[in-house]
DNA sequence: TAGATTGTTAATCGATTAACAATC
DNA sequence: TAGATTGTTAATCGATTAACAATC
């Protein structure tokens, strides 16, 4: 029943073709085959048709996929199917940006609370949410069933923090602290990291080696 | 002379090597070797010098690897020795926020313009950049010599303004846009994706497949 | 010189692509 | 039934790890 061994290079395909099923959906596409996706994607039909059979055989021979279905089959494997309550940690920039993201919602993730250590931000809304300080995590995390954390908080204080988010129960972390969090936790909480300054080092590393490329043939 | 064929996965993990040799850098550490390096990064020294090796040779038997040599020889391949100009395109919550990270810059990330659309937010200052109009953009990126664009605009727009962007003479864009603007732009334009609603599906799906592994056991 | 550790070649492992029999 | 297209096995390709000779 459980499925085990999903590659990660697999996983990291799958909100693609959500994303492609989705537009397609909303297209009022019907059914599509594995080399029509194929080359709307720019993947190849093979790998599209590996992939899905990780999972299940969700097509059918002759005739290809059905969108709605394997949109839907898609977004049950992502947990896309239920609701997950989130709390932001760090209500700087970043935090209250995230904070006021509806579109987030709209996929089942429901930002409950916003937290600081700052008390000077104590009671400010953000999209209707008051900043609350971390002292009152513990309950919060209890009473409304947060799974997921957000921390969006200096890397100096984010790997004592995320400690504490698990010791509180959470189960999972969106990590955008610049800092590997995985490493002082324990293996089955959820790290999720998306760091955005290794990100722009390495558009920056393309950009520049595109440049010394192309330097010689001016 | 010029670097060819480097995979990916390589350039995937140069900004992580940076950030440990830049920490211990800070923490007054002269020379590491590969072993010592792969214990705390948990990776195999093999994969790290493998990776190097890419590049040059970086190390020197028997002794290992000159921290601040190699931090900086990793820096300069990153191209991080010079000062990126760069604009952000979509001055809603995340572009505010992404202008407002002062952390960009120590790393040569230099903000210079913040532009959108809607003409309420003209002449509305973030971190004293003045909120300009897309119509003010092809003269901007000449005056400023501007690299780079950071796209936080509706996906609805993106890739309209992404051509735009290129015929003005941005060379990379870094795209926080859900939609893949590589489909429509020339080959040589680099395009660097933050898909933050996809690495929050990756966080559902692993926190699912967790609990379904799980279950069974209870 | 002896010990340590790199740079690099060879072996293994995993992921992608190709091919095709199964089947709608 | 014939044509289309999947599901799946086999072949290829690429990336990671292991091993070791080179060398500081």
């Amino acid at each position: 029943m459980s499925e085990k061994g999903i590659s990660k290079a697999v996983i990291k395909r799958l909100p693609r073709y959500y994303r492609y099923l989705g537009e397609l959906l909303e297209a009022g596409v019907e059914r599509i085959s594995s080399g029509e996706l194929s080359e709307r994607m720019k993947v190849t039909a093979s790998q599209i048709r590996q992939d899905l059979n990780n999972f299940g055989g969700f097509g059918q021979q002759g005739y290809g996929y059905n969108v709605r279905y394997l949109h839907d089959e898609i977004g049950k494997i992502l947990g896309l199917n239920r609701i997950h309550n989130m709390v932001i940690i760090g209500a700087g920039n970043l935090g209250q940006a995230l904070a006021n993201y509806a579109s987030f919602e709209r996929s089942g993730f429901r930002t409950v609370g916003l937290f600081d250590v700052n008390p000077v931000l104590q009671g400010v809304t953000v999209r209707g949410i008051p900043i609350r300080m971390v002292d009152e995590l513990p309950e919060f995390i209890k009473e409304n069933k947060v799974e997921i954390a957000t921390l969006t908080l200096p890397k100096s204080r984010a790997k004592e923090m995320a400690q504490l988010l698990v010791e509180y129960g959470i189960r999972a972390i969106w990590n955008f602290a610049h800092t590997d969090l995985n490493l002082v936790l324990p293996r089955d909480v959820i790290v999720e990291n998306v760091h955005l300054s290794e990100s722009l080092m390495r558009l920056s590393y393309n950009l520049t080696s595109y440049e010394e490329k192309h330097k010689t043939n001016k």
